[in-house]
DNA sequence: GTCCTTGCAAAGCGTTTGCACAGAA
DNA sequence: TTCTGTGCAAACGCTTTGCAAGGAC
């Protein structure tokens, strides 16, 4: 089944307005973990009358509906992803830009952890990225 | 050598203000990564002319002076941990409390990172904690 | 008609900045 | 005296809330 935003939206219960494909599409081809002004600065020519607060009632619904998730990357403003193929991020200690690189594995003991059920796991690397060196 | 806050201090270039050894004495003793706060309300009744922006200021020095380290898990508001032994952090879905848990390794092939240069790695579980099981 | 989506304006909240006072050196 | 630490008040920036207008159904 081809996954069309009807189809993908469906499945979660949204509705597919208009605004919400292309926030959604933004965040298909934009692949640098876009913030809200960044999503809203790129779609106010295409929808004149879009406003900060739809872009974050959309990415809440988003998330809320496990759609989004936000990039967990120490930064003052909130950045977004799409729930995807898994995989970690570097973070460039120089540019700020944050990249999605293999998914990093871990190696430990479940024993280790005694009672904390582990549900999610996430592993971010900092440094100098290629640009940068 | 004894690690005094006076030893601590002067390895890093920071006079031992009175306020300064209270705020790093509160981060050595509270295991919870406080926010500035709960460091604020915490150290009010001892200290009663401190101020926000002192907790600010002091944490702020002390993170460009690499003896504190902003704890890097979602939320609104930043929280605060001492440069220690390595751990990595689980933080419980339901309660919200940030435990320091056993560094978990990672394990993969520094070639499969290319130009990437890593400087620093963190490990962030998530799930549900011993207390809300 | 009702319900949902959108968006302006305002409020909220964590953090930083400007600046001045007081104490240390 | 000069420099440093502190703290009030205001500004700032990101995000949420209140609410109303318009459209979908």
């Amino acid at each position: 089944m081809i996954k069309t935003f009807q189809n993908i939206f469906k499945e979660k219960g949204i509705s597919p307005s208009y605004t919400r494909t292309r926030i959604y599409h933004y965040l298909e081809v934009s692949k640098n973990h876009p913030t809200v002004d960044e999503i809203y600065t790129a779609l106010k020519d295409e929808l004149p009358t879009l406003s900060k607060t739809t872009v974050y009632n959309v990415l809440n619904l988003f998330i809320e509906k496990e759609l989004v998730k936000l990039v967990n990357m120490n930064s003052s403003e909130a950045r977004y992803e799409l729930y995807e193929q898994e995989h970690s991020h570097f973070k460039c200690d120089i540019c700020g830009v944050i990249y999605d690189i293999p998914k990093i594995k871990t190696n430990y003991d479940k024993n280790q952890l005694g009672m904390f059920k582990v549900k999610n796991e996430e592993v971010n690397l900092s440094g100098i990225c290629p640009k940068c060196i």
